[in-house]
DNA sequence: CTAGGGTTAG
């Protein structure tokens, strides 16, 4: 009996533990435990198996479930249901299935849990189809679908770019009743706003309220990443505000969410604030609220800081790489950055893609003609580019008149399929065809017959920067085509 | 135990 209640409560240190992202403290209770007798037990393991899904991966769930085994206990649904979830988040999907097999193949009956996470799974892996088949295999089990199951749903339809069959399928579970939970306002709410529905995602957001549902942090800091996102700086603000009146708590993802929007729109005290608040608040930082720390000292210039920081870290990741490149650009570093991205190569796995954007980037805005060089030998030894690439290296040979080359290297990119915006096609097109006419121009006539005026007011008609929505700034200064 | 929200380049 005492051993009973002695691992009851053990369990409940270990879950809270967990809890808190301290897994190591975690198995350091289980490993006291044992030596003073008390026996970790299914619940204990299970525990553990989803922290270490949720927190390393599946392979590192598995150490756990071998201990189980060992000490002479059998994996429940719970177990499976917590491995299965663990493989869709690292989109495993032949793992989950195996997984699934060994359930039914042990003789445990699959609950709501075990589908859901399996259809997550396929959805993820990009096979809706199947998933939907998880669904009606779900129906014929007898098994009632809960409200997670429409929300993995009206989640994959939102990732999948049909937010109308998302809300379709919300106002449906409306109609007949089924209970719909904050996740769903949530996601719904989000995928309004990332398939540029701005309004209908508000909407959305009052009708919760109206609902009498208390909105959480994720909801804030969704609604404030939306009203960002359609330049709604105010409405963004204001909302930034609601989760302090709310008494919602932040978390570490909500910090990071604000500071990074802080960062861009260039609040640096504020943002400054949160981080303070983060470092008071969160603990032991992860991974992410350490790169968003750094990149806020990089962005406020302080290099050595940022540097200190990183020093205390051992593990790095992409963005780590990608704010250290860029924090070394914006201090004319160019030569460091090059070298780590470059040291990049053998120490890591990630994709250089960024690093060399944000070189490339800082390169061309200098307006220099060797550094327009440099960052031409980079874009040509780039493995893979994207529409950040080119826009900069546009944007950089108009800046030197050189339309011809960036005529020549955007006709590449758009026979690669780089879609590129308008304003940056005009400035490329626009720059050609005067500096064309220039030359035909100054081969024509003589200098002295030339009239300014008749000259110049008609270029204007034809000049990118004319036009109201064009931003002046990417096109380079208008006196290198008029000289 | 599951579903939703986080970090980089313009």
């Amino acid at each position: 009996m005492t051993r009973r209640v002695s691992t009851r409560l053990m369990n409940i240190c270990v879950a809270s533990l967990c809890r808190a992202r301290r897994v190591d403290a975690a198995e350091r209770v289980v490993a006291d435990g044992i030596r003073l007798g008390c026996l970790p037990d299914v619940v204990t393991y299970n525990t553990l198996v989803a922290a270490y899904c949720r927190l390393v991966g599946v392979d590192a769930a598995y150490s756990v479930l071998h201990r189980m085994r060992e000490a002479g206990l059998h994996p429940n649904v719970v177990t499976y249901n917590s491995l299965i979830a663990g493989s869709a988040r690292g989109r495993r999907l032949p793992l989950s299935l195996d997984l699934f097999e060994e359930l039914l193949r042990v003789g445990l009956s699959p609950d709501v849990w075990t589908y859901n996470n399996l259809m997550h799974c396929l959805f993820r892996s990009g096979c809706p189809d199947h998933a939907l088949r998880v669904l009606m295999s779900m129906e014929s089990a007898n098994l009632a679908p809960s409200s997670a199951t429409y929300n993995i749903l009206i989640n994959d339809l939102c990732k999948r770019g049909a937010a109308r069959d998302a809300l379709r399928l919300f106002r449906y579970l409306e109609r007949v009743g089924f209970p719909r939970d904050l996740v769903t306002f949530n996601t719904l709410i989000d995928g309004l706003f990332k398939s540029g529905r701005f309004g209908t995602a508000r909407r959305l957001f009052w009708e919760l309220l109206g609902s009498g549902r208390a909105p959480n942090v994720v909801t804030y800091t969704t609604m404030m990443k939306g009203c960002f996102r359609s330049r709604r700086f105010e409405e963004g603000l204001t909302m930034l505000g609601e989760i302090r009146r709310a008494g919602c708590r932040f978390d570490a993802f909500a910090y990071c969410n604000v500071i990074s929007v802080l960062i861009k729109m260039g609040k640096m005290e504020a943002a400054s604030d949160f981080v303070e608040e983060m470092i008071a608040q969160c603990g032991v930082l992860d991974r992410v609220c350490r790169n968003t720390q750094i990149n806020l000292c990089f962005k406020l210039g302080k290099m050595d800081d940022g540097l200190d920081l990183l020093n205390q870290v051992d593990e790095i990741d992409g963005y780590t790489v990608s704010i250290l490149v860029d924090g070394l650009c914006r201090n004319n570093r160019f030569l460091g950055a090059y070298n780590l991205l470059k040291s990049m190569a053998t120490t890591g796995t990630w994709s250089n893609l960024v690093p060399y954007n944000c070189i490339i980037g800082a390169l061309c805005k200098q307006g220099k003609v060797e550094s327009m060089n440099f960052a031409m030998m980079l874009f040509s030894e780039m493995e893979r580019t994207d529409s950040f690439t080119y826009a900069s290296l546009l944007h950089g040979l108009c800046k030197l008149g050189r339309f011809l080359e960036a005529f020549r290297i955007m006709m590449a990119g758009v026979r690669k399929g780089v879609r590129l915006p308008t304003s940056v096609q005009r400035a490329v097109l626009t720059g050609l065809r005067l500096s064309r006419h220039k030359l035909h121009a100054r081969k024509l006539s003589a200098p002295s017959s030339q009239v300014p005026g008749k000259a110049g007011s008609e270029s204007r008609s034809g000049l990118a920067w004319a036009d109201p929505n064009l931003d002046r700034d990417r096109i380079g200064d208008p006196a290198v085509l008029r000289d």
